[in-house]
DNA sequence: TTGAAAGCGCTAACAG
DNA sequence: CTGTTAGCGCTTTCAA
């Protein structure tokens, strides 16, 4: 009694396209999910229900009812660093001809209010997980899920394997490009992380190699464009004889840059700047820095590819994938100005 | 036999704990929701038995169970745009405490697989949406489902509110800094979108009331770095006489300041520049660009706050809040010198 | 205050 | 090729 005059303003459930289509509520399932053994009619009609009632299979129900979500859980430091940016594009792009998606959690964003973003993904039940985060001792994540740590060489997460780029060839690559332009006062700003450490080391063995004094100074202690900017501050006046500049990513550099403009230096006429990550901002008109590409995109298409092979059965190979970096030569660096 | 060798790799359930607390899974239920009509020492034992079994809900059943998923899908356009990370620290703080979380899908990444972020939100059985996109027509949403437009004015979003800065104040207010400046030939780089056309209406409006002739240019027809410097190369070619300039956005100005730095301008004693976002690059040092501020974080704070009136029930204004932006004077802006 | 029971919407064996 | 039947793990009445 005027029960279909009630507006449901309930989504539609897969009954509710089964009945519109004249189906059973399996047979939607399987058009859904692709299934070859339908017949065509059959198919249409229920694609053309789906259509009418503007159906949206239930995530939630999906993921109950079979083994699975389909999707990827990512943990990111902080938005503000665009080096995940590519990684996200990489991961996406190896992902989704799998039919896996990703979620991305911000651990700082959420280190105020709830518990670990893991928690958020593991209550997720994700089919596996990306750390795009220097790893700590309280990452502990259930034995047998799929878990890569990117960008990060010293995993502390068991059973994670790790695809990374080699942050100490990079810094080597850098430092001997300066090196070979003709500098030799070279100073180098560094930052917290392990990334930042390895690769101050990377600069410290290319500097001894060429029997030069390597200069590392830090900023406040973290790796952003201030940090850069007062470690460079600190270097310029120390060491005045400094031609060149190493930072420990792009956004020191930046820091850099602006230090250098202060002081009334030129660049690269008068001091010469090297980033590090080749994010978006090192190719900007402004800064047309030159830096090493970390290859992110890349870290994060070898990641999807371990993701995917993880899920699909293969064992945990607990393997280091180190990735070469490559040198990217824009207009911040050139030869030193001859000296006295 | 030999059935509890086996190892269970699968997380445990609510029964698990239920059975290792020694008390029905509903009670459980009732403890990890907080209620207060259970007695301490049962509570304390099923506490204990979570933490033992490392048990954590599964997200997916509580959904489909309950009748609210607890979260809150934002739309945004892309990862390098910064302006959305202070909308999300206002989303997240004025969420939190009412137990939302938020779940952030990317509009320009997805577009390559999936369908609309929408639909996975949607599927996801979201609370409510923020769109932190400019909407286009293909953004149907369930009647009902609380909607909020963020940082764009034109809602085509069917029963959407909309919360935003005034753009069209916020570009008068950049205009009429450099016109108090003592400058006249005030250039405006322009871009793609809506915000973009209302901050070109700011700007038009306010030269034309100080009886100044405005100029308009865009790069490519976005509001990339790349862009800024195109446009900005156009404008200062074609009007030498230029002495500041007012870009669409922050990434736009760094592209003039670009441009100028190539012909030699310095900022801001031969061209000054002013933004709009007061994104996290503005306050660099090597920018410190006098900007807009948009207010994003409020923008944020002010949707959490109508998401949660509408999720408890509050009826849907359908208005549209702007909040005042405000000027944000650094260093890239000065007196014009004097010229002949 | 606690337990039992009925689904939520879907997938995945099964039978036909 | 298609329909039936069990659950998935949880929330939520409803009794006890």
């Amino acid at each position: 009694m005027g029960d279909n005059a009630v507006v449901n303003t309930r989504p539609p459930t897969i009954y509710d396209v089964a009945r519109s289509a004249g189906v059973s509520k399996s047979l939607v399932s399987l058009v859904l999910r692709g299934s070859p053994s339908v017949s065509e009619a059959r198919r249409t009609a229920v694609l053309e229900a789906v259509e009418r009632l503007g159906y949206r299979p239930s995530q939630a129900a999906a993921a109950l009812a079979g083994a699975t979500t389909r999707t990827i859980g990512v943990v990111i430091d902080d938005w503000r660093n665009l080096w995940f940016v590519e990684l996200l594009r990489g991961l996406q792009e190896g992902l989704a001809p799998h039919g896996l998606r990703i979620a991305v959690a911000d651990h700082t964003l959420n280190a105020h209010v709830e518990a670990h973003p893991l928690d958020g993904f593991l209550s997720m039940r994700v089919d596996g997980l990306v750390i795009a985060t220097e790893p700590t001792g309280a990452m502990r994540v259930p034995e047998g899920l799929p878990v890569v740590v990117a960008g990060h060489r010293e995993g502390v997460v068991p059973g994670a394997e790790v695809v990374a780029n080699d942050d100490r060839l990079g810094a080597r690559l850098a430092t001997e490009h300066l090196i070979g332009l003709g500098h030799r006062g070279i100073g180098h700003l560094t930052g917290g992380g392990g990334a930042a450490r390895l690769r101050a080391e990377g600069f410290a063995a290319a500097m001894a190699a060429a029997g030069l004094e390597p200069r590392t100074v830090a900023g406040h202690g973290a790796t952003t464009e201030e940090d850069g900017y007062a470690a460079a501050v600190r270097l310029l006046d120390a060491v005045p004889e400094t031609t060149a500049v190493f930072a420990a990513n792009d956004t020191m550099a930046m820091g850099a840059l602006a230090a250098a403009g202060e002081r009334g230096l030129r660049v690269p006429q008068e001091l010469s700047v090297v980033g590090y990550d080749d994010s978006p901002i090192a190719s900007t008109h402004l800064l047309r820095l030159t830096t090493v590409d970390s290859r992110n995109a890349e870290i994060g298409a070898v990641a999807a590819e371990r993701l995917v092979a993880r899920i699909g059965g293969g064992p945990d190979t607990g393997a280091a994938v180190l990735l070469e970096p490559e040198l990217v030569v824009r207009g911040s660096t050139a030869a030193p100005r001859a000296t006295g």
